[in-house]
DNA sequence: GCTATAGTGATAGCACCGATACCGGAGACG
DNA sequence: CGTCTCCGGTATCGGTGCTATCACTATAGC
């Protein structure tokens, strides 16, 4: 048997890290099918073969990317403080955001209707856990999917506007304080009594929880969940 | 003289006109010169003479589609209250990338570092004006600038969220929960008298209309401009 | 052990893309 | 009248995503 990569890695991993190089380096439009192939010693229909697609080999591509970075922060240690652990998460999602450019556009910046890239919907599960600590502790004042969806969308549009500003110029205060503005939002401070929202409280958080509660039925719980999901959306709907 | 162009248009929007129906219809990638050409009658030479590059056009063509959107809706009449004038701004935003996804897609969700579409930096200038008027109310409790950053990278964020997702589990309210959620960060309550924020108030009102102080000689001006700068940072950079 | 089959290399090529060199006529201006 | 600049038209170049097709090898089944 002839070994037909170098050092050990396949086929697969060689033509995604030479789409990645070539991402980082030199931009979404330096990634050609030529240029992977040159790179990495292959020919076009291998590509095709592994990946069924240009799109499929971006996908691979920014999730390698995406995967790499979290890797090298040995991300996200769980403390005793959830909402600090988002903070710890939304600094990391910052930081890939403008330390790997490209990937970041290539996961969270296309916008066709209906597509999300497998990268981000990692994070997004990523978030969603975060999110879940906060609701179990009781101090998240809307709905788990709202909050996620509220940080994220937040999240991203500071990214992308400080990966669109000149480098010089961005203020990572930007990132800061649109944090701590959607954190206020959607929780509740530990340290302040919240008497008036602790019905809201107590339903997001029994809502976080509905899955333990194994004495009602399947039934049972999404009816109650549903329950739920209305006296937390009835406290947050309308203007402040 | 022989009439060049139909109904009086010139070549120039007829091209314009032709890649803005094939966008709308077909998406970013239906544009292609080739199919700009055949739709407009026109030669490809000619997008080069007018446009001096395809994105050239593209940018043209954003332009075309952000102004024909808020002539339709003749938009943005001035009441008494700015920061009313400001949900309606962003609802007209969030109304503009729901209607025409791939317009919205082409000027705001392009993240090449250091570009920036014509019709984006128009969109920023209304911004930017109306954070003006309410900095001039004396309802801002950030900089001016940074409260329209965090303005626009929000609302792009939200926007393009709910582009990405499918059309028929998208949810207005997200829109709804986070343009409250940074109007609440950025401004003070008309109502409710704010003692504690009173000098940050102050400060950006007065920094508003710092060009009017014609008593003080320009490097005064400035000199003035960065110490009520400092002043509203001082009150907002830290977690709340 | 032999053959059928699936998987993987390599070649060549298609249709399309953005962009440009070049030509020709038509009006503007001195 | 001569020049000169604009604008439409033809043809073409290099590059792109993608695929049909062949050659070969390693495994599976008998």
């Amino acid at each position: 048997m002839y070994i037909t990569a170098v050092a050990g890695t396949s086929t697969r991993e060689r033509i995604i890290e030479a789409a990645a190089k070539l991402l980082s380096e030199g931009g979404r439009d330096a990634v050609s099918t030529r240029a992977v192939c040159t790179a990495a010693g292959v020919q076009a229909p291998a590509i095709y073969r592994l990946f069924g697609d240009m799109q499929g080999l971006l996908d691979a591509t920014g999730n390698f990317g995406l995967a790499t970075y979290l890797a090298d922060k040995t991300a996200l240690e769980e403390t005793d403080d959830p909402v600090e652990d988002l903070r710890a998460g939304w600094d990391l999602h910052v930081g890939f955001g403008l330390a790997q450019p490209w990937f970041y556009a290539l996961i969270f910046g296309e916008a066709r209707p209906g597509h999300e890239p497998t990268a981000a919907r990692q994070a997004a599960e990523i978030l969603a856990h975060l999110v879940r600590r906060i609701a179990q502790a009781g101090r998240l004042t809307v709905t788990e999917e709202r909050a996620a969806q509220l940080i994220h969308s937040t999240g991203k549009g500071v990214t992308l506007t400080l990966i669109a500003m000149p480098p010089h110029d961005r203020d990572l205060s930007l990132s800061t304080m649109a944090r701590e503005s959607v954190l206020a939002t959607v929780t509740s401070d530990a340290t302040t009594a919240a008497p008036h929202t602790g019905l809201i409280n107590a339903a997001v958080s029994l809502h976080a929880t509905l899955d333990d509660a194994t004495v009602l039925t399947e039934a049972e719980r999404a009816l109650l969940g549903e329950w739920l999901g209305r006296i937390t959306r009835a406290g947050r709907t309308d203007r402040r």
